[in-house]
DNA sequence: ACATATTATCATATTAATATGATAAACACT
DNA sequence: AGTGTTTATCATATTAATATGATAATATGT
């Protein structure tokens, strides 16, 4: 239901949240941790950066640390870099005829069965969900 | 968010529905008419054949139909041959430690995110879904 | 300056989803 | 019986997601 990819760009984030220190951490510390390919990690990691999420320093001491801070920052920004998802519902069916502006019936009830997933992918912010000792493992 | 291979299903099974004579269609007449890969649409409909959702019949007058009212027919029963996901939710974050006997706090959260859209595809048979004149393209 | 530690980037491998092509088996009609 | 039409099945191709490996660029501390 949920890419690999977005699953390891929100437990990272979560990590990083939890993260308490000013000094940023390493890919590879949060890769052992959360036990994630290390190199497929740095890749998500760095889209991440890029996207505003997070902050990244090279060199000894660097790493990485969230760029915003937890309370602000919701579980479909984190999400929005690997997929689409969240800002356009696509109809059931994948035909592109009907959208918001020109629905079918059923892209009416499919409409009201998504959207709490996206409300909440929209309206969770990383803040109200770190606190939990196991979420960075 | 929902696959090909369920949308073709879906859209395979609900022009069936609407398929008011009594002899069966022929898949190369679906494929044509919802412009879908013949042979892919082939094996989906099959699939569906021994999920006990279509009937089949071979040779000439040969093709599909639907075994089971769309009254009885839900949308969940048609894409379970493809995906595990209507009957199990995973952890958002992938991680198989947490269930619904042992859920973290997120799940919880996701829970109540995602549970209408399976009972979406629960409760919303294909009956609800015909009428429309297009639903076949 | 230099060695070291780290992210950034590129190249490639693996796996799963999607799609195509070809052949075998069953049925209907003559 | 034989011919043609259809599903059933197998084999392979293509594409996208996931994962691994190697190198370049940048910062730190000596």
């Amino acid at each position: 239901m949920i890419s690999k990819t977005n699953q390891y760009a929100l437990r990272a984030v979560l990590c990083l949240a939890q993260e308490t220190g000013g000094r940023p951490v390493r890919a590879g510390q949060i890769a052992a941790g959360l036990d994630l390919p290390a190199n497929y990690l740095s890749k998500i990691l760095h889209a991440l950066a890029r996207a505003g999420v997070l902050e990244s320093e090279r060199g000894p001491n660097g790493g990485f640390r969230l760029a915003r801070s937890p309370e602000e920052l919701s579980l479909a920004e984190v999400m929005a870099p690997f997929e689409a998802i969240v800002e356009q519902r696509s109809c059931l069916l994948g035909r592109d005829q009907c959208s918001d502006e020109a629905p079918c019936r059923l892209h009416e009830h499919w409409k009201l069965a998504s959207d709490p997933m996206i409300e909440f992918f929209k309206n969770t912010k990383i803040a109200d969900l770190i606190g939990q000792t196991d979420l960075c493992t």
